[in-house]
DNA sequence: CTACCATCCTGGTTGC
DNA sequence: TGCAACCAGGATGGTA
């Protein structure tokens, strides 16, 4: 289930691994992840250099020297891990595997295959079709009350629900939706549109806050995540809310016997957990 | 245009 | 203990 702070983790412990490294080698190991991998992919990335490695809501964005770019979504199960060396065996749902210049190897790991991988020109880019649609990213100095507001006009679903919509704001998934609605203490299954500027001002923030919190401690580890070296973040420490139900939020000082403590409901099918006495 | 639902996939957990 | 049912959920594509 990586989400931005997870994919941005992903990011910053590929860079010095990618980064103005040359790809020797490549490996597809299946045709397919969500869609199928581009004609010809192994061949085309092996020689080139990663002149940047960068992100874009959830995708991972690898600029090569030859003017394409190489974009990965990790879907829900979906892993980069970092080998010192090429392994002599794969393991089951290792779909692709990259060899830099220093003999690494960066195996692409995807028990689900919710994933995906893509080459498209580095020219235009925001114009692929998987881009072309993404709203703006949370943690541009562009993002406002303002901006969010805007995504929001007209929009009569609950405001967890249009959280996660990647055309409203970019790389929000159901853990750091339902933390930013805490965060700014706005009940859920408010309306989107009726927010209001000085919500929407508040939620801006909390999501902007939530994310960079989440980032610094290493994303969350629940289930599959694991950053590029393996490691566990460990921001699931930190949840308010997040598959905390019946448990007491941060800033309740009401027992969970008594007040029932954080609720989980259902929205859209996905579990959305909140505190009714501090959302409103 | 928005809303709603099914779909993809595997592994872990729950319930009998 | 075994096994089936269920759940997790990002994104898309269909229909209403």
């Amino acid at each position: 289930m990586p989400e931005l702070p997870e994919v941005e983790t992903i990011r910053q412990g590929l860079r010095p691994v990618l980064e103005g490294r040359r790809l020797v080698g490549a490996i597809q190991r299946r045709a397919d992840l969500r869609r199928p991998f581009p004609d010809g992919f192994p061949e085309r990335i092996t020689g080139r250099s990663v002149v940047a490695l960068r992100r874009r809501a959830k995708y991972l964005l690898a600029d090569l020297d030859d003017g394409m770019t190489m974009l990965a979504h990790l879907g829900m199960s979906g892993r980069m891990l970092i080998h010192a060396a090429l392994p002599n065996a794969f393991a089951d749902h290792d779909h692709a595997v990259f060899i830099t210049d220093e003999g690494k190897a960066v195996v692409f790991h995807d028990p689900r295959r919710f994933g995906l991988i893509d080459l498209a020109p580095t020219d235009g880019l925001e114009r692929h079709p998987l881009l072309a649609r993404l709203g703006p990213e949370p943690l541009d100095p562009g993002f406002s009350g303002r901006v969010l507001a805007e995504g929001l006009e007209g929009r009569r679903s609950p405001i967890k629900v249009a959280l996660l919509d990647q055309r409203v704001v970019a790389g929000l998934g159901n853990i750091y939706a339902s933390e930013a609605l805490y965060a700014s203490g706005i009940d859920p299954s408010r309306p989107a549109a009726e927010i209001g500027t000085e919500g929407c001002g508040r939620l801006a923030e909390a999501i902007r806050a939530v994310l960079e919190r989440a980032i610094a401690a290493g994303g969350s580890s629940l289930r599959d995540y694991r950053a590029a070296d393996g490691s566990l973040g460990y921001f699931q420490l930190g949840f308010a809310v997040y598959d905390r139900e019946g448990r007491a939020c941060p800033d309740c000082d009401c027992a969970p016997e008594v007040s029932g403590g954080v609720r989980r409901i259902v929205q859209g099918g996905r579990a959305t957990f909140f505190c009714p006495r501090r959302q409103r």
